[in-house]
DNA sequence: TATATTATGGCATATAATGGCAGAAGGTAG
DNA sequence: CTACCTTCTGCCATTATATGCCATAATATA
């Protein structure tokens, strides 16, 4: 599972070191060096290849019919690329994606199990710098629900 | 699968380069170069032959006597169109085609699993600029409900 | 302290996207 | 039937972007 944070710099032309322990996760439990990121709220989600295209399959079930749900996916998957891990560890976050985050040098990754988040850095700091312990302690009940 | 959206612009002849992600799609997967387009809502669908076929089979078993289903198998079959890629990795556009969906020049391609939706960029934007994160957000739970 | 690994910058090259043009094909009017 | 016009198609040229590779600096490890 991916865990911690860590910062990194974007090259010029949009390349971004991905952590060594990310990316022994990668080679270890899914032996496959290549994620999917797509766009959410005002950050990337990166998935291993594996665990998207679980996600793929369940998608491809559904009927087109239903137009909300239609949209939906287009949302998902017209904003997913697919960015192989090249031979320094880096992937190359396409342009849109960048825009959209907001990402210009400075770079945040966040593994959150079985993604990773990655935040422009000012983005990060203003969402989860100050204030992010104190949502931390209101939510100590519901994690308590969950054995924590 | 096909995933991932594309900005690109089509000639005066009304060619439209196919993305690359997408032409490999079409050589590792279906091992073919061509698509079958017809036009759907207000934009254009792009399917891979074998997966054209698999549609017709699926049709072809429907009863011939509902006549509201009959028009609308019609309508999607009566324009659809081949559309073999070529050496630059295009596809033409017929003419028909290109002015139902209201393509002049800007157009958007979004991977969509196992089809290409091919937009206006106008278009595109009124219906899935702003606003497309809002309907993702609101149809989560119906997401849910397939185990998303 | 020596050695390996990681992060990242800088290039050179390959590939992608797309505009332009000319010949081929096919349809239409005289 | 033939000349003309339109559309289609192949090919070349240009530009931008992506990719691979090497070098270096920083960090971790033995």
């Amino acid at each position: 599972m991916f865990r911690g944070r860590y910062e990194h710099t974007m090259t010029k032309t949009g390349r971004v070191s991905i952590p060594s322990k990310f990316r022994e996760v990668c080679r270890k439990k899914y032996s496959d060096e290549t994620f999917v990121i797509t766009n959410f709220d005002r950050y990337l989600i990166a998935y291993p290849m594996r665990e998207w295209n679980e996600l793929e399959k369940k998608l491809s079930k559904i009927s087109i019919t239903d137009s909300k749900v239609t949209s939906s996916i287009r949302y998902l998957m017209g904003n997913a690329v697919d960015c192989p891990i090249d031979n320094q560890g880096r992937v190359l976050i396409p342009q849109s994606l960048r825009s959209y985050a907001a990402i210009e040098t400075e770079v945040v990754l966040v593994g959150m199990l079985k993604k990773i988040e990655i935040w422009s850095k000012e983005i990060w700091e203003k969402e989860n710098g100050s204030g992010a312990f104190e949502t931390f302690i209101q939510s100590r009940e519901v994690l308590a629900g969950y054995g924590l």
